[in-house]
DNA sequence: ATAAATTGAGTAAACGTTTACGCATTATTA
DNA sequence: TAATAATGCGTAAACGTTTACTCAATTTAT
């Protein structure tokens, strides 16, 4: 049978409600009972009953976070930088993962509420309406993290436009003037349709026509960069290729080195994200790198501060990481 | 404020333990009583309320899991397994992130026990005593995967042991007799002990007397991996490598490649684990590869059925994956 | 037609913690 | 020294759900 504070209250001589307020520090106690009281709880190997606390005081200090298992691996630097965040402002998080099965969702999601939970925060989900709807009807605050919803969740995000702007103004600046974009299509990432504009526009602002068919690719994964490389066959009709993940530039990196195609005197690679998965390769991909951990750390204190407007966006820093995969040509 | 079943009892006329009753599906009820009921609950958007449930009944269906955050990205592929097993068994994950540092470990694990846990769920985690004695303190189910604890802690794991004979036999039959090791040496991970007889025994079985400074490492990183072909030089004293870990030999045939030594003609590498990052290298790499979903559908399962022996451990599949990083010699 | 068994549903207590309220006791102030 | 304020702590209710017990109504068996 597991110790209550009310077997402390016992042993101590004093109540259950003294107990309490000493161990949540809230309320009027004597420091000399505190002291005993806390050495008992100690002594007596005391756990609380989280879910009594729960039940008792109606406000809740857990975050959920949904997280989608074929996460690409900055999930957990985001995890972390909000496992940091939490561990000072003493919230607790509860993470889930999530498939991509509508039905699975909506069981996780329900389970996750059924918890009293402070916010649900959402890890570069594009989240289905019928498990959105689930989330709306519990009152619970949301936040997207790591993407940007079309609907009034406020986020927390890169800004995908403007990183496009900064990688094609690179590569322009190296001569390149021919450059394709390797990403998701299916379903199409709002982030996606972000960065294919961002990228359109900047290619515009240097006065180059985008071409179609130019931007392609079918899920954040490795074999899509593989396939691209296949797909537009030798000679290459462009100079560089942005791919839109650390995993996809990877792919078009090997599908090059399969290919014969020299890396970057034929062909430069700029890719998205900067994980440390950029430094497995040879040479070592030049990225445009998200501040993952600052988007974790924005994330808590934002829940915890509600003091913004509902419907924002925060967007969070990039760096253009130089590696050895971009070539001056030209 | 949430609905709770007292809200449904009152529409639908009848009392709450009737409600809670039918939700739950225990008890006697009518069908059609039933109907209305849960007919109600989706249209007044019930959620129920775990924590009071948890209170009320005091056993729990919640499983910690503990990951440590420098995890190697098998942790995910556990987790999977773990959850779709769960998922069928009715099961609840409760994922934390436990830091090195033991004391932020001693927090996390605390709140975590706060919940009404059924067990605890170690992932390739060498535990600390402190951090175990605070586990014992609450009786809660233990069990450790994807590592072999020298105590009293049941495990599931690929038997370390016998994967060393697998590779050592596989290396010496395509010619091999000179066989380095590379792994994490601090602390010293169980695993890397085990793995280390292994490899000693197997060199043993053909005749081979090992010898003790082909056995280096740091941690599990790639940078172990780069390191140690620059500490052995050229000509390297070898002609195989065995990495305890896929990054530590994305490493191996990075630092290869950057003193040019060519993978598998002047070098033959295997790598342990097996898990996708093998498929990112060029060669690909051979491996031995963990059933890491296999783990952690056998976790949730044994949680669910706890009807062996305490101190055993479960050994899971290993299968040598040919890439193309193992040259015949000789 | 009567006895026995089954069914549906209500009552009330229990789970462990928190907290508003109130009451002595002690400390502070004029 | 008397009035006032502050302190320490106990009482009791509340949170939402589950479940052992009960009992009336209905069904089945004899």
């Amino acid at each position: 049978m597991a110790i209550t504070i009310k077997d402390i209250a016992n042993k101590a001589g004093i109540s259950a409600a003294s107990v309490s307020r000493i161990l949540t520090n809230r309320g009027r106690f004597s420091e000399e009972t505190a002291q005993r009281v806390r050495e008992l709880a100690n002594e007596m190997g005391y756990f609380k009953n989280q879910s009594a606390a729960d039940l008792s005081q109606k406000t809740s200090r857990v975050i959920g976070i949904l997280v989608p298992t074929n996460h690409t691996n900055f999930a957990d630097e985001i995890i972390k930088g909000m496992q940091k965040k939490a561990y000072e402002l003493g919230y607790e998080l509860l993470i889930a993962f999530v498939e991509t099965d509508s039905q699975q969702q909506i069981k996780t999601v329900r389970s996750l509420l059924s918890r009293q939970l402070l916010a649900v925060v959402m890890l570069a989900i594009d989240i289905e309406d019928a498990v959105l709807d689930v989330l709306n009807s519990a009152d619970v605050k949301l936040l997207s993290v790591s993407n940007q919803l079309n609907n009034d969740i406020p986020s927390i995000s890169s800004d995908n436009y403007a990183m496009m702007h900064t990688i094609v103004d690179y590569l322009y600046a190296h001569g390149h003037r021919q450059m394709a974009l390797i990403g998701a299509s299916d379903p199409d990432p709002i982030v996606a349709i972000l960065r294919r504009q961002g990228y359109i526009d900047a290619l515009a602002s240097h006065g180059i026509t985008y071409n179609p068919d130019f931007i392609w690719g079918v899920e954040m994964a490795f074999q899509t960069g593989i396939d691209a490389i296949k797909k537009f066959g030798l000679p290459l009709p462009f100079t560089a290729v942005i791919g839109s993940a650390d995993i996809i530039s990877i792919g078009l990196l090997n599908g090059a080195l399969d290919a014969g195609i020299s890396v970057p005197n034929d062909l430069s690679i700029v890719t998205v994200d900067g994980t440390e998965l950029t430094q497995l390769t040879r040479p070592i991909l030049t990225a445009t790198q998200q501040n993952f951990a600052q988007m974790g750390e924005l994330a808590i204190t934002n829940l915890a501060n509600p003091s913004r407007s509902p419907h924002s966006v925060i967007f969070t820093d990039i760096t253009l990481i130089p590696g050895g995969t971009v070539a001056t040509i030209g």
